[in-house]
DNA sequence: CCGTATCCTGTCAGATACTG
DNA sequence: CAGTATCTGACAGGATACGG
């Protein structure tokens, strides 16, 4: 081939190391959960119910902008999966209360550790956005 | 109802504590790096740069089924937040390499976090699938 | 109060073709 | 090889209304 000679500047005192993970099958383990993280929704969703348990409408006002369908929708997936337990009371209007497992306790501890990340690195990340942004703009 | 005594026979010794993150702002720091997590595409790329520096014709072929122009708007965004870094070489058929950013490797390394809870937690998900699919046929 | 059903809209990914 | 441009269809999600 060509063998351009490029040099390695770049990666000066990085962690060297970043476990490789597998998320190339559509069906592996890996990918079905990350799919699932996907929805923006799922993420708020269980940042709340792991500080404590809610119920429905109390749910849905305090995640502004969420539609009553979605919020049903979403709730149903992550108590499919196990990260969530519905308790319905029969009371004379219908009670329901949503709480989180210990499962759904240790992802959302994973999520967590992203959003700090987000909160660290945020302004190195709008800082290289308005580099980029500048250089394309000329 | 209350104090159901929920046994915890799962999770023998997770960290009790999730800590609060805020994401209900749409425009936090929190939201808008979780909301590009929300594309799929963006945890694969990064998870296959994390290993080494590829082309685009040979990522393309490494991740299976996505399209020419997702992957280039992908990368495109990667960069712009500069999580990844693009170095062309003026060779005959034009040569661009893409390579993690240190700033890319930390949130990769978070990201394989998620990857690692999946890895172990799937069968549990899987069950308690099975388990709600088999409540709700009857 | 807690949802489900229906309609309707915008977004976005895939296919295809073309350029440097 | 490394993209960009355009079209099109599928589908997620909002609004609304209704049922348990």
């Amino acid at each position: 081939m060509t063998s351009p000679g490029h040099p390695e500047e770049t990666t000066p005192a990085s962690p060297p190391v970043v476990p490789p993970y597998d998320v190339y099958c559509e069906a592996c383990p890996t990918r079905l959960v990350l799919d699932r993280l996907a929805d923006k929704w799922v993420v708020l969703i269980l940042g709340r119910l792991a500080l404590r348990p809610m119920r429905f409408n109390q749910l849905r006002r305090d995640i502004q902008g969420v539609s009553q369908k979605v919020l049903s929708q979403t709730l149903k997936k992550l108590e499919r999966d196990g990260l969530l337990h519905r308790r319905a009371f029969a009371t004379v209007p219908v009670t329901v209360e949503y709480s989180i497992t210990p499962l759904g306790e240790t992802l959302a501890a994973r999520i967590a550790e992203i959003a700090r990340w987000a909160e660290q690195h945020i302004e190195a990340v709008m800082e290289a956005q308005r580099r980029y942004d500048a250089a394309g703009a000329r």
